[in-house]
DNA sequence: ACTCATTGTGAAACCGGTTTTATATTGTTA
DNA sequence: TAACAATATAAAACCGGTTTCACAATGAGT
C-alpha cells in the first residue's frame, strides 16, 4: 500500500513552469519537443522536472489531445489457454506503439460484450479489439455509434445484421475449414464411422465447425449418421458423456473428432482409462492446438489456428486505423487453420510423425 | 473499423444541457444523482441523453475527480497458464466495483516493472497490483514517490531494501514451504536420493524454493549431495538436460522434485519415453498445480498455490485502500501452499488416491 | 404574514495539460 | 539601417466534465 492521504500533491506543469521560470505553455513545448524552444530553456525545464519528480497527468493530456494511449482487448474467457498467445501478441504490438492494453473478459456473454463496446464509446480507449464466439444483432446498434476504430475477431458471418463487413474490420479464422481438414484426414485414414463431439450449438463458432464435419463427410462420400454427432457444452465432463454414448453404440465410431482440444484430451483419457488404445482402437483429433496436446501420450492430433498472428494482425490494423495510414474501407482477413497430425490419429506406425517431443512443436 | 473522420463530434454535457434547457452543472447533477434535482428536470436530461446518444467523457471526469476507474495488474508473463486464475480473480473483483483492469506483461524484466510503476504515477490507473519474481532495489525509489495504492504479490523478502513492508502491502505465498512439503513427502515415501531441478538462481522465487529443498533434507536427516541439485532455466528443455544428467549418475535419484510443473511434466515424459516407469522407477513432484497436471498419466503430484485467492485478496485490498476502509498501515498476507499427492509420487498402489480424473481436481 | 430551513438551479471556477494567438527578440538581407 | 523572416516566449483559450457558491423558489412553523 501507499498512503494516499496527507501527501504533498503531485506537481503539475504549473509547478514546473514556475520552478523553471517559464510559462506553462513553454514548459509543455519543451517537454514534448514541439515548436521553438531555446536549448537553455529546455534544460531548465528538464532540470525542474527531475527536481520535482514531475510526471504529466494522463487525464489532462487525454482531455485535450483525445488520445488515451490505451487499446481495449475484449476476449471471451481465460478458462483455457486458448487466448494467451493472442493476448501476448496484442500487448506486444501495443508496446511497440507506446500504448497500453486494457483486458476485458466478456465470458462470452453478449451483455458483457456490449458493455465493452460502451467502454470504447466512453473514450476509455482509443480503439478496441473484440473477440467473440457469437454475434448478436445488438452489436450493430452499438457499433454504429462508435467513434473509434474497432476490429472484430473470432466469428463473424457475412450474413448477420446486413453486411456488417461494411461497418468494421474483421480478422479471424475459417472455423469450418479446420474441422473439415481434421475429418477429411480421418476419412483418408480409412475411417468411415467418425464421431463428432460438437460443442454448444448456441455459439456460431461451433455451428461453423459442425458445418466442417458435414462437408468433410460429403466430400469423402460418407453418409451422415445422426447418432455420431453429439451437441453438448464444451467441457471435459460432457466430452466424457459423449464418448460413453459412442461406446454404447452397437457399432461405435473408430475415430472421433472433437470441436476443441479440451474435449479431445478428456475423450482420449477416458478411452485409455477404459482399457482401449488410442489410436489403435479409436483415433482422435482435437481442435485449437493447445500447448497440452504435445504433452500427453499419444500426442494429440489437432488443428492449429494462428492465435498470435491473428492478434498481431488485429493490433497492427488498429494502429493503422489510428494513424490513418490504413485507408481501405473495411478489411476482412481470414487466416487458414492448419491440421497438425500427431500420434492420436495415425494408425500405421511406419508413417508416424517424427517425435519432436521436446521442442513442443510439431 | 469505424471511420473516425468526418463524423459528427460526440455530444458533450453542454449539448445535453442545451437540449434539456438546463445548465451543464444541473445536467451533471441529474446524471450522477447528486444534490437536489427536480424529478421532472432529471427526466428531461435523461431524455436528452437518450436522444443524443450521449456518453460522458472519461478523461474529463477523471481530470476533475481524480478517479480513473482502472486498476493496473502487472504480471511477469503468460507463457504458462500459471497466472490466468489470478488475472481472472482480479478482473472479477474489479468488475464488482465497477472498475476495469489494465493488464501489463512485464516479462519479469525489472525495467518493465518499473515502467509499470511509472504508469501508476502518471495516473493511468487508481491503483496497481504488481506480481514479481525478483525484487530489485530500484523499486523502492519508484515506490516511494507513488501517490496511489500499490499491492505487491509474488515474492518479496523482508530483508530487501530496508523494511519494504512498511511501504507497501504484500500478498503472496510461502515459496519455501511449498518445496519443503513436496520434498518431505518424497522423503517420507522412503526416498533418500532426491534430485532437485531448481530453476534459475537469479530469481528470488527459485532461490526460496531451493531453500525449501534444503530444509526438507535437513528435517528428514538426508545429507545434501551436490550432484542432485541442478540450477538451470525454468523450461522444458533444461529439465530434460537435468534428467539426463541424473540418469547418467552411478546412483541416479529415485525421486525428483522440480521447481515448477512445466519442468516436472517434461521430466516425466522424458523418463517415460526412455522406458522407465513413473512412479515405480522414479517418483516426481512438481510445483504450481497447473491444470495440465491432472491431464497426464500418471497424474502429477504437485503443490497448489492459491492463485485465485491471492488475486482476490490483492484486489480486495486495493479497493479497501481506495475506499479508505482499510486503515492498517501495511498489510502482509502469506498464503500457505498445499501439497497435492497424485499418482506420480505414490509407490504403494494400495494407497493411491481415489481417481478423480474427471473433476480435474484432486 | 414573517422567519427560516429545504429544495432547486445557473454562473463560474476548477482539474492539468495542449494549442493558438499575439508579441517580443534575434538574425538576415537589401 | 530599414524591412522582413525566423526564433522564442507569455497569455489566454480550450478540452468536457464536476463542484462550489450564490441566489431564487418553495414549504413549514410560529
Amino acid at each position: 500500500m501507499k498512503k494516499s492521504s496527507n501527501q504533498p500533491a503531485a506537481p503539475t506543469i504549473y509547478d514546473i513552469a514556475t520552478a523553471a521560470g517559464v510559462s506553462p505553455g513553454t514548459a509543455s513545448r519543451a517537454l514534448n519537443n514541439i515548436g521553438y524552444v531555446k536549448t537553455e530553456t529546455r534544460q531548465r525545464v528538464e532540470a525542474a522536472v527531475k527536481d520535482l519528480k514531475y510526471t504529466p497527468n494522463r487525464a489532462a493530456r487525454t482531455l485535450k489531445t483525445k488520445k488515451t494511449g490505451l487499446v481495449l482487448l475484449a476476449i471471451p474467457d481465460t478458462d483455457n489457454s486458448f487466448y494467451v498467445d493472442m493476448i501476448k501478441a496484442v500487448q506486444d504490438v501495443c508496446k511497440e506503439h507506446g500504448y497500453s492494453m486494457i483486458l476485458y473478459y466478456t465470458d462470452a456473454i453478449p451483455v458483457e460484450e456490449i458493455r465493452a463496446l460502451r467502454m470504447l464509446r466512453e473514450h476509455y480507449a482509443d480503439a478496441m479489439i473484440l473477440v467473440n464466439f457469437s454475434f448478436t444483432s445488438g452489436y450493430l446498434k452499438e457499433i454504429d455509434r462508435l467513434q473509434a476504430p474497432l476490429v472484430l475477431s473470432g466469428i463473424c458471418k457475412d450474413d448477420i445484421g446486413g453486411r456488417p463487413g461494411d461497418r468494421f474490420d474483421y480478422i479471424g479464422v475459417d472455423a469450418e475449414k479446420g474441422v473439415f481438414q481434421a475429418v477429411r484426414h480421418l476419412a483418408r485414414q480409412g475411417h468411415v464411422r467418425i464421431g463428432y463431439i460438437a460443442g454448444p450449438a448456441e455459439f456460431l463458432l461451433f455451428r461453423e465447425r459442425h458445418n466442417g464435419y458435414l462437408s468433410a463427410l460429403t466430400e469423402s462420400g460418407i453418409p451422415y449418421s445422426d447418432n455420431l454427432v453429439i451437441w453438448c457444452s464444451y467441457t471435459e465432463s460432457c466430452a466424457i458423456r459423449a464418448v460413453k454414448s459412442f461406446l454404447a453404440l452397437s457399432e461405435p465410431p473408430t475415430a472421433i473428432c472433437c470441436a476443441n482440444d479440451i474435449m479431445a484430451l478428456a475423450a482420449q483419457r477416458y478411452i485409455q482409462d477404459a482399457g482401449l488404445r488410442v489410436p489403435d482402437d479409436i483415433s482422435i483429433v482435437g481442435m485449437d492446438n493447445l500447448d497440452v496436446t504435445t504433452k500427453v501420450r499419444p500426442m494429440m492430433s489437432t488443428v492449429a489456428i494462428a492465435q498470435a498472428e491473428i492478434g498481431r494482425a488485429a493490433a497492427n490494423l488498429v494502429f493503422g486505423r489510428l494513424a490513418g495510414t490504413e485507408m481501405r474501407s473495411s478489411i476482412r482477413q481470414i487466416f487458414e487453420p492448419r491440421l497438425i497430425v500427431r500420434e492420436s490419429s495415425i494408425l500405421c506406425s511406419c508413417c508416424k510423425p517424427r517425435k519432436e517431443y521436446w521442442t513442443g512443436n510439431a
